[in-house]
DNA sequence: TGGTTAGTTGACGTTCACGTAAACCGGCGT
DNA sequence: ACGCCGGTTTACGTGAACGTCAACTAACCA
Protein backbone atom coordinates (compact mmCIF):
# COMPACT_ATOMS: atom_id res chain seq x y z
CA UNK A 1 0.00 0.00 0.00
CA UNK A 2 2.46 2.83 -1.38
CA UNK A 3 -0.40 5.51 -0.32
CA UNK A 4 0.25 7.35 2.58
CA UNK A 5 3.21 6.24 4.00
CA UNK A 6 5.54 7.55 0.55
CA UNK A 7 7.51 10.41 0.65
CA UNK A 8 9.56 9.67 3.54
CA UNK A 9 12.46 10.43 4.32
CA UNK A 10 15.64 9.19 3.47
CA UNK A 11 19.48 9.17 4.34
CA UNK A 12 20.88 11.67 1.77
CA UNK A 13 23.83 10.24 -0.47
CA UNK A 14 26.16 13.17 -0.43
CA UNK A 15 28.36 10.99 -2.59
CA UNK A 16 26.45 11.63 -5.81
CA UNK A 17 27.04 14.25 -8.20
CA UNK A 18 23.35 15.05 -9.12
CA UNK A 19 19.66 13.95 -7.70
CA UNK A 20 16.98 13.14 -9.21
CA UNK A 21 13.56 14.66 -8.06
CA UNK A 22 12.23 11.55 -6.35
CA UNK A 23 15.55 11.28 -4.64
CA UNK A 24 15.40 15.06 -3.11
CA UNK A 25 11.69 14.54 -2.57
CA UNK A 26 12.75 11.46 -0.91
CA UNK A 27 15.38 13.10 1.33
CA UNK A 28 13.37 16.21 2.31
CA UNK A 29 9.82 14.58 2.32
CA UNK A 30 7.98 16.69 -0.03
CA UNK A 31 5.73 16.18 -3.34
CA UNK A 32 7.37 15.70 -6.65
CA UNK A 33 4.61 18.24 -7.12
CA UNK A 34 5.83 21.01 -4.80
CA UNK A 35 9.59 20.44 -6.34
CA UNK A 36 7.80 21.43 -9.79
CA UNK A 37 5.40 24.22 -8.65
CA UNK A 38 8.69 25.67 -6.73
CA UNK A 39 10.71 25.59 -10.41
CA UNK A 40 7.52 27.28 -12.07
CA UNK A 41 8.12 29.86 -9.38
CA UNK A 42 11.64 30.49 -10.10
CA UNK A 43 12.97 29.46 -6.59
CA UNK A 44 15.06 26.67 -8.12
CA UNK A 45 16.55 25.95 -11.80
CA UNK A 46 18.15 22.11 -12.11
CA UNK A 47 19.12 21.23 -15.62
CA UNK A 48 17.90 18.98 -17.94
CA UNK A 49 18.92 15.91 -19.38
CA UNK A 50 16.46 15.86 -22.22
CA UNK A 51 13.37 16.61 -20.23
CA UNK A 52 14.51 15.42 -16.95
CA UNK A 53 15.26 17.61 -14.09
CA UNK A 54 18.95 16.70 -12.75
CA UNK A 55 19.26 18.53 -9.12
CA UNK A 56 23.03 19.51 -8.34
CA UNK A 57 24.41 20.16 -4.70
CA UNK A 58 23.85 23.84 -5.21
CA UNK A 59 19.80 23.16 -6.08
CA UNK A 60 20.13 21.08 -3.20
CA UNK A 61 21.02 23.28 -0.62
CA UNK A 62 18.48 25.64 -2.28
CA UNK A 63 15.34 23.80 -1.55
CA UNK A 64 17.18 23.39 2.35
CA UNK A 65 16.68 26.99 2.52
CA UNK A 66 13.29 27.25 0.95
CA UNK A 67 11.52 24.67 3.27
CA UNK A 68 13.47 26.42 6.18
CA UNK A 69 11.87 29.29 5.33
CA UNK A 70 8.77 27.89 4.73
CA UNK A 71 9.29 26.37 8.45
CA UNK A 72 9.76 29.86 9.83
CA UNK A 73 6.59 31.28 8.40
CA UNK A 74 7.64 32.89 5.13
CA UNK A 75 6.33 33.13 1.92
CA UNK A 76 7.75 31.63 -1.78
CA UNK A 77 7.58 35.12 -2.91
CA UNK A 78 9.64 36.16 0.18
CA UNK A 79 11.87 32.90 -0.10
CA UNK A 80 12.21 34.04 -3.61
CA UNK A 81 13.45 37.68 -2.95
CA UNK A 82 16.04 35.50 -0.64
CA UNK A 83 17.09 33.65 -2.58
CA UNK A 84 17.81 36.63 -5.51
CA UNK A 85 19.38 38.82 -2.93
CA UNK A 86 21.98 35.71 -2.73
CA UNK A 87 22.14 35.79 -6.31
CA UNK A 88 22.98 39.49 -6.17
CA UNK A 89 26.57 39.14 -4.58
CA UNK A 90 28.26 40.83 -7.39
CA UNK A 91 26.08 43.25 -8.50
CA UNK A 92 26.91 47.00 -8.75
CA UNK A 93 27.16 49.10 -5.34
CA UNK A 94 23.68 50.80 -4.98
CA UNK A 95 22.30 47.10 -5.71
CA UNK A 96 24.55 45.59 -2.85
CA UNK A 97 23.75 48.19 -0.56
CA UNK A 98 19.97 47.40 -0.97
CA UNK A 99 20.69 43.82 -0.41
CA UNK A 100 22.02 44.57 2.64
CA UNK A 101 19.87 47.11 3.95
CA UNK A 102 16.76 43.91 3.13
CA UNK A 103 19.40 41.17 4.58
CA UNK A 104 18.83 43.79 7.93
CA UNK A 105 15.20 44.01 7.66
CA UNK A 106 14.82 39.89 7.40
CA UNK A 107 17.48 39.91 10.42
CA UNK A 108 14.88 41.97 12.19
CA UNK A 109 11.42 40.39 11.51
CA UNK A 110 13.66 37.11 12.23
CA UNK A 111 14.20 38.14 15.77
CA UNK A 112 11.13 39.56 16.36
CA UNK A 113 9.80 35.69 15.61
CA UNK A 114 11.98 34.50 17.96
CA UNK A 115 10.98 36.79 20.37
CA UNK A 116 7.25 35.75 19.87
CA UNK A 117 8.36 32.09 20.05
CA UNK A 118 10.08 32.95 23.39
CA UNK A 119 6.88 33.89 25.02
CA UNK A 120 4.57 31.49 23.65
CA UNK A 121 6.81 28.62 25.06
CA UNK A 122 7.18 30.71 28.13
CA UNK A 123 3.20 31.02 28.31
CA UNK A 124 3.08 27.05 27.76
CA UNK A 125 5.68 26.34 30.62
CA UNK A 126 3.66 28.00 32.57
CA UNK A 127 0.59 26.30 31.78
CA UNK A 128 2.08 22.93 32.06
CA UNK A 129 3.23 23.98 35.57
CA UNK A 130 0.67 25.27 36.63
CA UNK A 131 -1.72 22.09 35.00
CA UNK A 132 0.89 19.84 36.94
CA UNK A 133 0.41 21.55 40.34
CA UNK A 134 -3.36 20.43 40.39
CA UNK A 135 -2.54 17.09 39.62
CA UNK A 136 -0.40 16.94 42.65
CA UNK A 137 -2.98 18.72 44.99
CA UNK A 138 -5.16 15.68 43.95
CA UNK A 139 -2.97 13.45 44.34
CA UNK A 140 -2.05 14.61 48.01
CA UNK B 1 -8.16 59.36 1.82
CA UNK B 2 -8.69 56.62 4.40
CA UNK B 3 -8.09 53.77 2.30
CA UNK B 4 -4.58 52.12 2.84
CA UNK B 5 -3.57 53.70 5.85
CA UNK B 6 -6.43 52.19 8.23
CA UNK B 7 -6.35 50.21 11.01
CA UNK B 8 -3.37 51.72 11.89
CA UNK B 9 -1.97 50.78 15.58
CA UNK B 10 -3.26 52.78 18.72
CA UNK B 11 -2.47 52.88 21.98
CA UNK B 12 -4.46 50.74 23.81
CA UNK B 13 -6.74 51.96 26.31
CA UNK B 14 -6.54 49.31 29.44
CA UNK B 15 -8.21 51.36 31.49
CA UNK B 16 -11.87 50.96 29.19
CA UNK B 17 -14.27 47.92 30.66
CA UNK B 18 -14.71 46.54 26.98
CA UNK B 19 -13.86 47.14 23.19
CA UNK B 20 -15.58 47.36 20.37
CA UNK B 21 -14.62 45.46 16.96
CA UNK B 22 -12.70 48.66 15.59
CA UNK B 23 -11.22 49.62 19.00
CA UNK B 24 -9.59 45.72 18.87
CA UNK B 25 -8.93 46.13 14.86
CA UNK B 26 -7.13 49.72 15.43
CA UNK B 27 -4.69 48.38 18.36
CA UNK B 28 -3.89 45.13 16.39
CA UNK B 29 -3.97 46.04 13.55
CA UNK B 30 -6.28 43.86 11.59
CA UNK B 31 -9.63 43.94 9.71
CA UNK B 32 -12.76 44.02 11.19
CA UNK B 33 -13.16 41.09 9.16
CA UNK B 34 -10.46 39.33 10.70
CA UNK B 35 -12.33 40.15 13.60
CA UNK B 36 -15.55 38.38 12.44
CA UNK B 37 -13.73 35.61 10.60
CA UNK B 38 -11.98 34.20 13.77
CA UNK B 39 -15.04 34.50 15.40
CA UNK B 40 -16.77 31.95 12.68
CA UNK B 41 -13.82 29.79 13.19
CA UNK B 42 -14.97 29.35 16.94
CA UNK B 43 -11.37 31.46 18.49
CA UNK B 44 -13.51 34.20 20.24
CA UNK B 45 -16.85 34.86 21.27
CA UNK B 46 -17.36 38.06 22.36
CA UNK B 47 -20.37 39.01 24.05
CA UNK B 48 -23.27 40.88 22.48
CA UNK B 49 -24.88 43.87 22.96
CA UNK B 50 -27.70 43.29 20.49
CA UNK B 51 -26.37 42.77 17.54
CA UNK B 52 -23.03 44.20 18.17
CA UNK B 53 -20.02 42.81 19.43
CA UNK B 54 -18.42 43.73 22.92
CA UNK B 55 -14.78 42.11 23.20
CA UNK B 56 -13.61 41.86 27.12
CA UNK B 57 -10.13 42.03 28.24
CA UNK B 58 -10.13 38.50 28.38
CA UNK B 59 -11.39 38.25 24.57
CA UNK B 60 -8.54 40.81 24.21
CA UNK B 61 -6.12 38.70 25.56
CA UNK B 62 -6.78 35.68 23.75
CA UNK B 63 -6.51 37.84 20.20
CA UNK B 64 -2.73 39.12 21.65
CA UNK B 65 -2.65 34.97 21.99
CA UNK B 66 -4.06 34.37 18.36
CA UNK B 67 -2.07 36.80 16.49
CA UNK B 68 1.33 35.99 17.94
CA UNK B 69 0.44 31.85 17.12
CA UNK B 70 0.25 33.60 13.73
CA UNK B 71 3.10 35.58 13.49
CA UNK B 72 5.53 32.47 14.22
CA UNK B 73 3.35 30.20 11.56
CA UNK B 74 0.19 28.33 13.06
CA UNK B 75 -2.49 27.68 11.33
CA UNK B 76 -6.32 29.66 13.22
CA UNK B 77 -7.38 25.49 13.61
CA UNK B 78 -4.01 25.19 15.89
CA UNK B 79 -3.75 28.04 17.55
CA UNK B 80 -8.01 27.01 18.28
CA UNK B 81 -6.60 23.88 19.83
CA UNK B 82 -4.47 25.32 21.78
CA UNK B 83 -6.36 28.14 23.06
CA UNK B 84 -8.91 25.23 23.71
CA UNK B 85 -6.29 23.58 25.81
CA UNK B 86 -6.09 26.57 27.98
CA UNK B 87 -9.96 26.46 28.85
CA UNK B 88 -9.53 22.57 29.95
CA UNK B 89 -7.72 23.25 32.83
CA UNK B 90 -10.23 21.93 34.74
CA UNK B 91 -11.43 19.01 33.14
CA UNK B 92 -10.37 15.28 34.02
CA UNK B 93 -6.84 13.57 34.95
CA UNK B 94 -7.07 11.85 31.57
CA UNK B 95 -7.84 14.71 29.52
CA UNK B 96 -5.54 16.86 31.53
CA UNK B 97 -2.77 14.46 30.94
CA UNK B 98 -3.14 14.85 27.01
CA UNK B 99 -3.65 18.43 27.55
CA UNK B 100 -0.06 18.71 28.98
CA UNK B 101 1.38 16.08 25.96
CA UNK B 102 -0.32 18.23 23.64
CA UNK B 103 1.38 21.78 25.10
CA UNK B 104 4.91 19.34 24.89
CA UNK B 105 4.85 18.70 21.46
CA UNK B 106 3.88 22.51 20.59
CA UNK B 107 6.75 23.80 23.09
CA UNK B 108 9.12 20.61 20.98
CA UNK B 109 7.86 22.28 17.55
CA UNK B 110 8.48 26.14 18.79
CA UNK B 111 11.76 25.45 20.07
CA UNK B 112 12.66 23.34 16.31
CA UNK B 113 11.35 27.03 15.24
CA UNK B 114 13.77 28.75 17.21
CA UNK B 115 16.76 26.44 15.99
CA UNK B 116 15.70 27.29 12.13
CA UNK B 117 15.21 30.75 12.90
CA UNK B 118 18.83 31.25 14.46
CA UNK B 119 20.07 29.19 11.44
CA UNK B 120 18.69 31.77 9.12
CA UNK B 121 19.98 34.49 10.91
CA UNK B 122 23.61 33.51 11.01
CA UNK B 123 23.42 32.56 7.48
CA UNK B 124 21.98 36.25 6.72
CA UNK B 125 24.81 37.67 8.69
CA UNK B 126 27.24 35.40 7.31
CA UNK B 127 26.19 36.93 4.39
CA UNK B 128 26.14 40.90 5.29
CA UNK B 129 29.70 40.37 6.06
CA UNK B 130 30.25 39.28 3.05
CA UNK B 131 28.60 41.66 1.41
CA UNK B 132 30.34 44.57 3.66
CA UNK B 133 33.92 42.71 3.09
CA UNK B 134 33.50 42.94 -0.82
CA UNK B 135 32.65 46.53 -0.51
CA UNK B 136 35.70 47.30 1.84
CA UNK B 137 37.85 45.70 -1.01
CA UNK B 138 36.33 48.04 -3.29
CA UNK B 139 36.58 50.81 -1.51
CA UNK B 140 40.69 50.88 -1.20
C1' DT C 1 -36.54 64.34 8.87
C1' DG C 2 -32.60 63.44 6.60
C1' DG C 3 -27.73 62.41 6.81
C1' DT C 4 -23.57 60.55 8.70
C1' DT C 5 -21.18 57.01 11.42
C1' DA C 6 -20.34 52.38 13.28
C1' DG C 7 -21.86 48.23 13.20
C1' DT C 8 -24.25 43.85 11.22
C1' DT C 9 -25.04 39.56 8.02
C1' DG C 10 -24.70 37.06 3.74
C1' DA C 11 -22.50 35.89 -0.49
C1' DC C 12 -19.06 35.79 -3.71
C1' DG C 13 -14.05 36.73 -5.09
C1' DT C 14 -9.00 36.08 -4.35
C1' DT C 15 -4.32 34.54 -3.29
C1' DC C 16 -1.22 31.00 -1.87
C1' DA C 17 0.59 26.45 -2.05
C1' DC C 18 0.10 22.91 -3.61
C1' DG C 19 -3.20 18.14 -4.81
C1' DT C 20 -5.11 15.44 -8.29
C1' DA C 21 -6.13 13.47 -12.34
C1' DA C 22 -5.23 12.79 -17.58
C1' DA C 23 -2.36 11.92 -21.18
C1' DC C 24 2.12 11.38 -22.78
C1' DC C 25 7.17 9.75 -23.32
C1' DG C 26 11.85 7.07 -23.02
C1' DG C 27 14.34 3.31 -21.05
C1' DC C 28 14.82 -1.57 -19.54
C1' DG C 29 13.62 -6.14 -18.23
C1' DT C 30 11.67 -10.38 -19.86
C1' DA D 1 6.66 -6.97 -28.39
C1' DC D 2 4.84 -5.61 -24.04
C1' DG D 3 4.33 -3.60 -19.84
C1' DC D 4 5.92 -1.04 -16.08
C1' DC D 5 8.58 2.65 -13.93
C1' DG D 6 10.02 7.19 -13.46
C1' DG D 7 9.47 11.16 -15.22
C1' DT D 8 7.01 15.03 -17.96
C1' DT D 9 3.26 18.81 -19.14
C1' DT D 10 -1.41 20.83 -18.95
C1' DA D 11 -5.21 21.86 -16.46
C1' DC D 12 -8.59 22.02 -13.15
C1' DG D 13 -9.64 21.38 -7.95
C1' DT D 14 -8.97 22.61 -2.98
C1' DG D 15 -8.49 24.54 1.83
C1' DA D 16 -7.02 28.43 4.45
C1' DA D 17 -7.54 33.16 5.49
C1' DC D 18 -9.36 36.59 4.63
C1' DG D 19 -11.07 40.86 0.95
C1' DT D 20 -14.87 43.00 -1.15
C1' DC D 21 -19.03 44.28 -2.21
C1' DA D 22 -24.30 44.80 -1.16
C1' DA D 23 -28.02 45.60 1.66
C1' DC D 24 -29.58 46.53 6.19
C1' DT D 25 -29.96 48.55 11.11
C1' DA D 26 -29.44 51.35 15.26
C1' DA D 27 -27.56 55.63 17.25
C1' DC D 28 -26.78 60.14 17.10
C1' DC D 29 -26.91 65.06 15.27
C1' DA D 30 -28.36 69.34 13.17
Amino acid sequence: MPSIAAYAPIAPRLDREHFSISDLSAEFEVTPRALRFYEDEGLIAPERRGTQRIYSHRDRARLAWILRGKRVGFSLGEIREMIDLYDLGDGRRVQRDVTIARCRERIATLTAQKHDIDAAIEELNDFVALLEQTQAQKTR
